[in-house]
DNA sequence: GTCTATATAGCGATAGAC
DNA sequence: GTCTATCGCTATATAGAC
């Protein structure tokens, strides 16, 4: 059958997701998925390969709802409770695990590391988009680089999904706390001219000390 | 000798640091620690033993230089900043990566959870307290949760070693965004009773919502 | 395409000499 | 405390029947 492959796929997120990337073998795989070994084999060549396969297939097949649900924030709170929501789905759904054990898989191997670097870009492109959408207006987009913050959620996302995993309840107040970091921007963004003479003189001084 | 334990234990980081987890078998570490495979287990029972005091006493050995840094930062871009020097020195000698890698391993196994929460503690605590000291006379204290901040920050940074892995220009970016971000934080802790007012207004209407 | 059987290698861990 | 030697197991990957 031709949905064998799908079925490896499959059961390479599930095998990750349950037993994480060192309990991930062609045989874990292939008893979760309810195929023979040899199968992993004859239609992946590698282990390997049928990891950067699965990790690709899982990243793209989460992220095409979450792109459509980010088309329809309206500002940076939305943004963050959409993130919320997505961190409380992936937990219980396990995809972004999976792209986290694979991250920290792809350090010590370079050809991981490209298929990774490849599905980390997938959630970053849609979340990138909705910050230059929603920052378009404000007097606080002359201060953010949304292609670097869009990089930042994203990395800092997987580190709090990482976190969550050995303790719950701090990765929740840490998920608190970045809610009422982003009253602060809107804060901002709100004073209007005011803020935006000081956020300038700030940046001005900023550039000079940092860069 | 007693420093056959050392020896070990430092062979084990190092070990982590250049192959990874999934590389790091009592055969690797013994002879990156120069000494026979067997005495992994004279001296610490198994593999899984060593993981857990080699993950302890690097975070411990790096913390404390890093904690005496802590005490002389003045304001929240020195703390940025002091992150940014950290997260290169770190890549440098790896030992963040060590515990992004416990981390990572941590998650399907509850044993190693236990002692990278304590390992990833062991940050977030001087952290926690630099924070609580640079807002105390600040108007943005009362918004700021510092101790889900100082988790959300670590365990952020800890995604943004394993992205650096793999993407080192996009991580330099994400790190320039959050300098910028900081000085947001700042136009807001200077700007006084016009912007604390705004604060307070957001905050109620924030808490209501996501609560 | 799918199966059984197996080659080869590396793993954690232990026994026992020194 | 340190060594050699080895057990028992599991890993990836392949050969060959069906």
């Amino acid at each position: 059958m031709a949905d064998t492959r799908q079925r490896l796929i499959d059961g390479t997120i599930e095998t990750i997701r349950t037993h994480g990337l060192g309990g991930t073998t062609a045989r874990s795989i292939a008893a979760t998925a309810g195929v023979n070994q040899a199968l992993v084999f004859y239609h992946f060549g590698t282990v390997h390969d049928l990891l950067r396969a699965a990790c690709l297939a899982a990243t793209q097949a989460r992220v095409a709802p979450f792109a459509e649900r980010l088309g329809q924030v309206t500002d940076l709170r939305q943004l963050l409770a959409l993130g919320r929501a997505l961190h409380a789905d992936e937990r219980a759904r396990g995809n972004v695990t999976v792209l986290a054990q694979m991250l920290a898989g792809a350090q010590a191997d370079p050809e991981l590391a490209e298929a990774t670097a490849t599905a980390l870009q997938l959630w970053i492109t849609p979340i990138e988009d909705a910050l230059t959408r929603l920052l378009a207006d404000s007097p606080v987009a002359e201060a953010i680089d949304t292609v670097g913050l869009a990089r930042a959620m994203s990395a800092g996302f997987v580190g709090l999904e990482l976190y969550e995993g050995v303790d719950p309840e701090g990765s929740q107040t840490a998920l608190d706390a970045l809610d009422r970091l982003a009253v602060l921007i809107e804060v901002v963004d709100d004073l209007g001219p005011i803020a935006l003479r000081a956020l300038r003189g700030k940046l001005r001084k900023t550039t000079k000390k940092v860069r």
